[in-house]
RNA sequence: GUCCCCAUCGUCUAGAGGCCUAGGACACUGCCCUUUCACGGCGGCGACAGGGGUUCGAAUCCCCUUGGGGACGCCA
């Protein structure tokens, strides 16, 4: 039972990512999805979106259009199926096929494979012997019927058909050759192993995910009140899409070189099922934020402006007022300052506004009855030096040798550690104890904003 | 509770009997670079859950214990 038998019978791989608009798609989804899409492209087959909408109630159209969104944001593009243009077997939503499901439905009564309870469902019935999953990952598991708990219901007593009838319904129609899902399906896939045999259809291959857990080793759910689940979140934190993915395709797989780092092809070209742990995987941010640094700092000039200008939120008619060129360059040099997107209004702020507030950490320094004094005497003279000091003949700001120049004045100026005058300086002028460097900082801001600064920083 | 699955550094993992005094990455930490932070570079800390087997030899195979997770819906 490997994927490379399956190639051997050269038969079209066909999978399918299935979620349910019932809820926004979540990270382990989205690892589910991503890893479908990685196990079509690496035997060209084909990546198919199916949405599981069988729940009339809790299904929602906006749910439904924000997956999608979070698809095409992660670059996750599937070949076939819902809001595509290509779309073989007609709808790929699940509650359009409600007659195809009934019929097949009929067809499991008729060979007394279902029945209809008291209560007027119609249950699948359970054969006798023990069911087998084969599972690519998992290895066998086999069930007892009876430790399955009750015959599923495949269609409610108002008639209509549940997740297990449509599933299989559907995975027989679309011709489905490898269904990959999380392991909390594994039960389920008993179930639907039933119903496949009792359809006279050929059983799929599967495999089975091993979960995403949270940082409490639990299943990552939308309840999960540590951090963020949902992709949307993740988008709206500014993590980007290949930072993310590359994080989550790190969740239970790894590339066969150890690799770290690597793009959408070349995890495509790598991936095997095989190399899929069995083991959930807690997810830690901290990595995700290492990710998003690399992605954040690899990415080229004119790529980092486009990409962060749209999260100078307050500061963004400012930004574009000054041109595109100037935040090309303020940006470039101010990127390591920069962890996640939501950090660049902060960066806007720094290059832009008139007075700076201390956060804590400097009210601290400020403070400080050894620090405390030595910021006094920062602020007093670089107010004066920079009274005395204009940038060059036609610019508004400071070259960078200038910045040092007047910074070195200022450091000559104070018989205090230098440690302590610098970090005085930054205080005066970013509000805090850590950022950039000044003089990588100070040259993209002008002097009028810097002198209004020093004189608006407290005394 | 019943059934199923799992068990390598704090975290993600490499490891398919000798190449393992267990490798990499994140985190943490030390040094260097920097007259300040970060980025970067070079180090350090740090794990085969426990107990029995099998074997000349076990992180790797088997059993038990313990621990963890998942599933038991007219949700998907």
């Amino acid at each position: 039972m490997n994927t490379e038998a399956v190639l051997g019978e050269h038969k079209a791989v066909r999978v399918r990512f299935a979620p349910s608009p019932t809820g926004l798609l979540h990270i382990g989804g989205a690892r589910t999805a991503l890893f479908n899409y990685l196990f079509a492209k690496k035997h060209n087959g084909t990546f198919i979106l199916r949405i599981d909408d069988t729940d009339k109630e809790r299904s929602l159209i906006e749910n439904e259009e924000e997956i999608i969104h979070s698809l095409n944001w992660l670059g996750l593009t599937w070949d076939e199926g819902a809001a595509s243009s290509n779309t073989p077997h007609g709808s790929y939503h699940q509650a359009k096929r409600l007659q195809r499901h009934l019929e097949f439905a009929a067809i499991l009564q008729k060979s007394s494979a279902a029945y209809t309870d008291s209560e007027g469902c119609v249950r699948l019935r359970y054969p006798d012997q023990d069911i087998v999953v084969k599972d690519i990952i998992c290895g066998d598991c086999r069930f007892s019927p009876n430790s399955l708990g009750p015959d599923p219901v495949i269609l409610r007593s108002d008639g209509t058909p549940t997740y297990h009838l449509a599933s299989v319904a559907d995975d027989i129609d679309f011709e489905i050759t490898h269904i990959i899902r999380g392991q909390d399906h594994l039960t389920n896939t008993a179930k639907h192993i039933v119903l496949f045999e009792a359809a006279g259809a050929k059983i799929p291959e599967f495999a089975h995910l091993p979960l995403i857990l949270g940082e409490d080793g639990s299943k990552l759910s939308k309840r999960n009140s540590t951090g963020y689940t949902t992709v949307k979140e993740f988008r709206e934190k500014g993590f980007l899409p290949s930072a993310l993915l590359n994080f989550l395709n790190l969740l239970g797989w790894s590339h066969p070189e150890s690799k770290d780092i690597f793009d959408l092809t070349e995890a495509a070209n790598n991936f095997t099922l095989e190399r899929v742990n069995i083991t959930g995987a807690k997810f830690e941010l901290s990595k995700l934020d290492w990710f998003n640094g690399q992605y954040l700092r690899a990415l080229s000039e004119e790529d980092l402006a486009n990409i962060t200008l749209p999260w100078t939120g307050e500061f963004r008619t400012q930004v574009e007022s000054k041109g595109l060129n100037f935040w090309t360059k303020a940006v470039t040099a101010l990127k390591t300052d920069i962890a996640r997107l939501n950090d660049v209004e902060k960066v806007a702020s720094l290059l832009l506004s008139e007075h700076v507030e201390p956060n804590q950490e400097s009210i601290d320094f400020i403070e400080n009855e050894i620090s405390g004094p030595v910021y006094k005497e920062v602020r007093s003279s670089l107010l004066t030096i920079l009274n005395e000091h204009y940038p060059e003949e036609g610019e508004s700001t400071f070259s960078q040798p200038q910045v040092k120049a007047i910074l070195k004045l200022v450091k000559n100026a104070s018989k205090a550690q230098a440690k302590l005058v610098f970090q005085s300086a930054r205080i005066i002028l970013t509000g805090a104890l850590r950022g950039a460097e000044l003089d990588v900082l100070l040259p993209h801001v002008d002097r009028t904003l810097i002198i209004s600064r020093v004189s608006n920083s407290r005394e």
